[in-house]
RNA sequence: GCGGCUGUAGCUCAGCGGAUUAGAGCAUCGGUCUACGGAACCGAGGGUCGGGGGUUCGAAUCCCUCCAGCCGCACCA
C-alpha cells in the first residue's frame, strides 16, 4: 500500500464482475452474474437463467432489464444472446489502458489477498532410512506447488514435513547402525542408498533372532529416552534429513530441514491427546485399545469403526500424532488453513481424525482443515508405476534419468551451452517435465507416467512452455538491449494480437480460482493456453521487423507475455530458462 | 457388505455452480512458410461423454439405478 510503484491493477474480470453485480442487485441483492470467458464473446454472463427462475420471471425480460442497468461505459459492450445470456465484448479503450496497467506491474495483475491467512501445508513426509519413491513424488510437487501459490498470493505459509522419524522398526535399524558402524552407515545412507540399509536390516530381523531380541531391547531403550540410543537415533535422522535435502535441491522443493518437524516432535504430547480425550469423555475401551468412536465410521461388519488412539500394548498410534500436531497447529501455530497433502488411500483415516478433533473441540469452525487428495501414479501399463524388476521406483532415480534425457534432446537439437550451464538447463528442464506433468491433471486422478511423453517439447508439457519462453526473451536479445516497457498503444488491430491481449488479462482469475480450489492444474491450463495464443500471434505478426509503435505495441505484448509465463510457471516450482 | 474415487476421440487429458456444432495435446491425413529459435502455424478426419432412467425449454455436467476398475474398512504408519 505504501509503494506507490505497485500498480495493483483491478482485474478485468473483477471489474467486469463488479459492474454486472451492481446491475444483477436491482432484481435480487446478491445473484450471481456467473461470468466466465467465452468463444461467443469475450466473456459471457448466465447468470440471468438461475435469476429469472428464481424470479419466476422470462430470462429475456430479466436481461433486458440487467442490460438496461448495468454502467459497462468505455469497458465492455452487451449483447444479449439466446434466451438471455449476455455475450461481453471488452472494449479497445479498456483493454489498452489495462495492457497499459499490466506493463508497469510487477505482479501482472494479481494483487495480494487483503487479508492473509496462516496456512499450515502438510507435505512430502518421506520416512527416515527409507528410500523417497514416486509415493511421494506427487505430495512433494503439489505441496510445493501449493506453497509457492499461497506465498505469493500474499499468503503466510508454515510447510509442515511429517517425517516419519519414529516406530518400533528403529529398534531394528538402530541395531544395524551398530553393526555396520556409525562410518559404515553414514556412508551408505549419505550416498543415498537406504533401500539397501533398510532391506539389510529387515533381513536380520527376520532371520536372526539374536538380532530380534536386541532390537526389541533398543525399542524400548529408545522410548524410554537412553541417550545413547537416543545419539544413534540422532545420526539416522540426520543423515535421512540431508538426503532428503538433496533430493528437494534436485527437485528445485522449497522444503528446508526447518520445516521437518516429525512424528518424535509429537511424542511429549501424546499423553495429552488421551488424557484430555479421556476428560471430555471421548474414550473408550475396546478389545484393550483406547479408541474415539467418530460417527459415519464403520467397519466390515457394519459396526462402528474406532479411531485407535492407544494401542492395547500402550503403544501410541498415528492417529495419536496425528491429533497432536493438528492441536499443535491449531493453538500454538494459530493457523487459519490446515491442509494435508497426502494420497487418496488415507481418506478415510483423516476424516476419522478430523471428525474426532471436532468432536473434542479441537478443530474450530474458523479453521478450514482438508486433505488435498491425491491419485496414484501410475506406469505406461496402468498398474502402480514400478520398476521392470517389480520394485517401487526411487524418486532420484526417477529425477535422474529426466536430466539424462534432456541431455540426449539437448545434444540432437545442438546447443550453444556447455559445461556447467548445459547440466543445469537439463535439469531445469527434466523438473518441468516431471512437474508439470504431475500438477497439469486434475490432482484427484491417477495418472500415467510416461517420461516420452512429459518431456517432448511438443504438446501440453513443461518444456514447451519453457521454450515459447526462450523464443520471447530471444527476440529481446535480438531487439537491442535498449528496450524496455514504455507506453506503447495497444490498437490490438490483428486478431491474434488481441487474442492474446485477453489472453494476458486473465492470469489473476486463472490463479485465484487455481489456488481456491488447491487445483494447481487449473493454472497449468490457462499457460498452455496463452502459449498457444502466443505462438499463433508469433506466427502471424512480424514482431522485430516492424516499426514505429506496432514495434512498440509488439514488443510491449512479448513482455507481457515472457513475464506471465515466468511468473505462473515460477510459482508452480517451475524455471523459466532464457534460452534453451 | 459398507464407504470413497474413477469411467469423455486410437492414446494422454481438460470441461462437470446445465447452453447453442462436446475441447486440447499426441498420433494420422492435408496445407502454409527460405521461418523474429520449424521444438512453428492453418485445417481435416475421429467421440450415441460406461449403460439405463429421471428433473429441465435444455444435462458430459444435477438426482436415482446398474455395470466395470482402483482404494479404504481396529491396534505398521
Amino acid at each position: 500500500m505504501s509503494d506507490a510503484r505497485l500498480v495493483l491493477v483491478t482485474s478485468t474480470y473483477e471489474t467486469l464482475r463488479s459492474r454486472l453485480q451492481s446491475a444483477f442487485d436491482t432484481l435480487e441483492v446478491g445473484a450471481d452474474p456467473v461470468l466466465r470467458t467465452s468463444e461467443r464473446g469475450d466473456y459471457q454472463a448466465n447468470g440471468v437463467m438461475a435469476l429469472a427462475k428464481r424470479l419466476g420471471r422470462s430470462p429475456r425480460e430479466v436481461a433486458e432489464i440487467v442490460v438496461d442497468a448495468v454502467d459497462l461505459t468505455d469497458v465492455a459492450t452487451v449483447e444479449i444472446a439466446g434466451p438471455g445470456f449476455l455475450n461481453l465484448t471488452v472494449q479497445p479503450v479498456f483493454l489498452d489502458a489495462q495492457l497499459r496497467n499490466l506493463s508497469h506491474d510487477p505482479r501482472l495483475g494479481l494483487a495480494p489477498v487483503a487479508e492473509a491467512l496462516r496456512v499450515i501445508i502438510d507435505y512430502s513426509a518421506p520416512n527416515v532410512a527409507k528410500e523417497m519413491h514416486v509415493g511421494h513424488l506427487r505430495s512433494t510437487v503439489i505441496g510445493d506447488a501449493l506453497a509457492r501459490m499461497y506465498r505469493f498470493g500474499g499468503h503466510q505459509v508454515i510447510a509442515r514435513n511429517h517425517v516419519g522419524d519414529w516406530g518400533t522398526n528403529f529398534g531394528m535399524l538402530i541395531e544395524h547402525l551398530l553393526d555396520v558402524g556409525d562410518e559404515g552407515a553414514a556412508s551408505t545412507l549419505s550416498i543415498g542408498d537406504l533401500d539397501e540399509f533398510y532391506r539389510a536390516a529387515r533381513v536380520k530381523f527376520d532371520s536372526d533372532d539374536a538380532f530380534k531380541g536386541r532390537s526389541r531391547t533398543r525399542v524400548v531403550a529408545l522410548q524410554s529416552g537412553d541417550p545413547e540410543t537416543l545419539r544413534l537415533w540422532h545420526v539416522l535422522v540426520n543423515q535421512s534429513i540431508a538426503y532428503f535435502s538433496e533430493v528437494y535441491r534436485k527437485l528445485d522443493v522449497t522444503l528446508t530441514a526447518q520445516d521437518v518437524v516429525g512424528e518424535s516432535y509429537y511424542n511429549d504430547k501424546l499423553a495429552d491427546v488421551v488424557r484430555d480425550l479421556d476428560a471430555i469423555g471421548l474414550l473408550v475401551e475396546s478389545e484393550g485399545a483406547l479408541c474415539v468412536f467418530p460417527e459415519g465410521f464403520q467397519n466390515r461388519e457394519g459396526e462402528p469403526l474406532p479411531l485407535i488412539v492407544q494401542k492395547s500394548d500402550d503403544g501410541f498410534g498415528y492417529a495419536a500424532s496425528d491429533l497432536a500436531a493438528l492441536r499443535d497447529r491449531v493453538d500454538i501455530l494459530k493457523g487459519d488453513e490446515l491442509l494435508y497433502v497426502v494420497g487418496a488411500p488415507q481418506v478415510q483415516h483423516l476424516e476419522m481424525v478430523f471428525a474426532v478433533a471436532r468432536m473434542a473441540g479441537w478443530l474450530p469452525d474458523r479453521v478450514r482443515c482438508e486433505q488435498v487428495v491425491f491419485g496414484n501414479v501410475l506406469g505406461t501399463d496402468h498398474k502402480m508405476f514400478k520398476s521392470r524388476a517389480g520394485e517401487t521406483v526411487k524418486l532420484v532415480s526417477l529425477v535422474d534419468e529426466a536430466v539424462e534425457r534432456a541431455f540426449v534432446i539437448l545434444d540432437e537439437r545442438g546447443t550453444d551451452l556447455d559445461g556447467d550451464a548445459k547440466y543445469l538447463l537439463a535439469e531445469q528442464i527434466a523438473r518441468a517435465a516431471i512437474k508439470y506433468a504431475d500438477l497439469s491433471t486434475e490432482r484427484q486422478h491417477d495418472y500415467v507416467f510416461d517420461l516420452d511423453r512429459m518431456i517432448a517439447f511438443e504438446g501440453d508439457t513443461g518444456p514447451y512452455l519453457q521454450y515459447a519462453h526462450a523464443r520471447l526473451r530471444s527476440i529481446f536479445r535480438r531487439s537491442g538491449d535498449e528496450w524496455q516497457a514504455g507506453n506503447a498503444h495497444f490498437a490490438l488491430e490483428a486478431t491474434a494480437e488481441r487474442n492474446l491481449a485477453l489472453g494476458l488479462l486473465g492470469l489473476p482469475e486463472a490463479f485465484f480460482t487455481s489456488l481456491g480450489a488447491l487445483q494447481p492444474h487449473r493454472l497449468c491450463t490457462y499457460l498452455f493456453d496463452l502459449a498457444q495464443r502466443f505462438t499463433s500471434f508469433y506466427d502471424a505478426c512480424p514482431v522485430l521487423s516492424s516499426e514505429g509503435a506496432l514495434r512498440e505495441e509488439r514488443l510491449a505484448l512479448c513482455d507481457l507475455t515472457a513475464r506471465t509465463l515466468k511468473l505462473g510457471l515460477g510459482v508452480l516450482g517451475i524455471d523459466a530458462p532464457e534460452q534453451m
